[in-house]
DNA sequence: TTGTAGGCGTTATCAT
DNA sequence: ATGATAACGCCTACAA
């Protein structure tokens, strides 16, 4: 072991822990270390291959360059890909992210939300759970840093990145009616978040506008029986008298499974019925048909709310602003 | 603000800050606070919303209670699945985990490993790059506890686990030729890293054994241009004169890429050609026929590497364990 | 231009 | 049964 510290560059070189602090973080302009004894100290430095406590550097400074992400499944590539950019964009200013998951269980989030306040953290990217509100709003109260993402409570003044759900459901209802539906269906969660909500109103509102609105065609699915849920679900819309020629999923989850059945009961896509997802899977690909999909701009909700979370981080922003991007339709398999 | 420490809690409850710590890490029974008196510490604790600071801690004990976990791709289904259990498991023992990417990028794991010496991080969980061995052999020979993961280097004296590739490979072909199939194609990536090669061996020693060799039959892929490269690779695999009936894909995007491709060109599984691939991806479920794959044990990869780390981390150990895990071919599309 | 000293929050050692 | 104090490695205000 023996870590080598500033003292024991130092003791080394003969000289004072400051001077060798202020050489190895670049302060020895600042009318200080003369120019030979900084590249002595620096010199020495790397032959004792010094590498800077961050532990140390973060108690004494009151930050320790950590971000906590709180995702509901890493192993969903959604997630996945918005943990991959905010990391990369976190990664840029010298911060690390630790990223936890909470399987969309609240009971989850609090304990995430404790273990990373201990750590501590600087500040928050969360993916709330459905009834995560009071675990956010408590961090709000005691003034860290948070900011949420995909989906997000109004009430609540922290941060937040979304995407316009609701115009993102009407984008993929009016692709449907515009490739002759008229019955459409629609999958989805089972959920009093937001985000879900406005999935649905999104739908409910563009189909009442465009086409035949008929509340039998919504299925919601118990996010605990997700399997079992959409094959029933879909088999009951799908039954003849219904006359369903359309689907939009409203989760990139719900449309593998839903299509998966779709193809359990030899229905073909598009000849039997017309698909829109919301969210992308590779699985598209694989079918000669192009699938038509809600795309969000995962890239840039990482970014954005890694730098919401830094501004929180640095000035002490009272009023936290809460960005709204635009997701789009995208028609061709090929990205 | 105003962080609450150990110090201003015994300035509140009128005691010494030694007594607060004691009764809060759960030492007052080795003879020392009093039980009433310990009774109104945690009482004022939890009042005030006590948080310990890790970081603290950390300076203090010399641990950080965090493991770095340097993967190639998180957005890759197969690396997300390790990162879950390897976070799950840590999370058992109080640890946290920073993942970083590498995007299989020599220069990018050298700086991922810089920054999270720098952390400090306890341990390294690493998936390496092709050429990313010195980088590996640094923290050895530093004695940082280092566990190596689906690839690994076997002239270094790190922990590892790995996959038995080779009997992986032999059990893929042998599917393939007890389906019927006489000529087999495979499509891997050009990699010198140990695990592709032994896939390749394997793949060539059971062809050998039981089939009809013809090197012409393996593709390499350029990890830089995968798309075009498999493409092009099973265009001129699938030539006619070939006479192709198998196709083994050494990874899970190489399968993916692969099988586009064929329906591309039109080509149908298993009429034309029978496939079996490394690792499952989501999207063979939307095929209706079954198609093969060789199913790594995920989790208990996840669980033996924090396991094997939690070891070096303990003790000293000097001889670092090497743990090969069997992977299975599953048949069944379903899970 | 260089050094001293105090403190971040915690734990461990040694007194009382 | 309880407290004072030093130390982990770093930063920084203040001396010199």
């Amino acid at each position: 072991m023996a870590r080598v510290s500033l003292k024991s560059i130092a003791k080394e070189v003969g000289v004072s822990i400051t001077a060798v602090s202020l050489v190895l973080s670049g302060k020895e302009k600042e009318g200080r270390v003369g120019k030979d004894m900084a590249e002595k100290i620096r010199l020495k430095a790397k032959e004792m291959h010094y590498e800077p406590n961050n532990l140390a550097r973060g108690l004494r400074v009151g930050r320790s360059q950590t971000i906590g992400l709180i995702v509901a499944d890493i192993s969903n590539l959604f997630f996945a890909n918005l943990a991959f950019h905010i990391q990369e964009h976190a990664e840029k200013f010298g911060y690390s992210v630790i990223i936890t998951n909470t399987n969309e269980s609240d009971l989850k989030l609090e304990k995430m939300v404790n273990v990373l306040k201990r750590r501590p953290v600087d500040g928050f990217i969360i993916v709330p759970t459905e009834h995560g509100k009071p675990f956010v709003e408590d961090l709000v109260k005691r003034n860290i840093p948070v900011v949420l993402i995909d989906r997000y409570f109004p009430e609540i003044n922290a941060g937040a990145v979304v995407v316009d759900n609701y115009n993102a459901s009407g984008k993929a209802v009016k692709n449907l009616i515009g490739q002759g539906c008229k019955n459409i269906g629609l999958v989805i969660y089972k959920s009093r978040l937001l985000h879900m909500q406005q999935r649905k109103s999104g739908y409910i509102d563009a189909i009442t506008e465009h086409g035949f609105y008929n509340p039998d065609f919504i299925k919601e699915i118990n996010y605990s029986h997700i399997s079992n849920d959409v094959s029933i679900a879909i088999e009951s819309l799908m039954l003849k008298e219904n006359h369903i020629d359309g689907l939009f999923f409203a989760t990139n989850t719900l449309s593998m499974l839903g299509i998966k059945q779709l193809m359990d009961m030899n229905l073909q896509i598009p000849e039997d019925v017309k698909v829109v997802c919301f969210d992308k899977s590779d699985a598209f690909d694989f079918t000669s048909i192009p699938i038509p999909y809600i795309r969000q701009p995962v890239p840039e909700m990482g970014k954005k709310a890694v730098e919401l979370l830094f501004e929180q981080i640095r000035e002490n922003t009272k009023d936290k602003k809460c960005i709204e991007l635009q997701a789009s339709l995208i028609n061709s398999p090929v990205d």
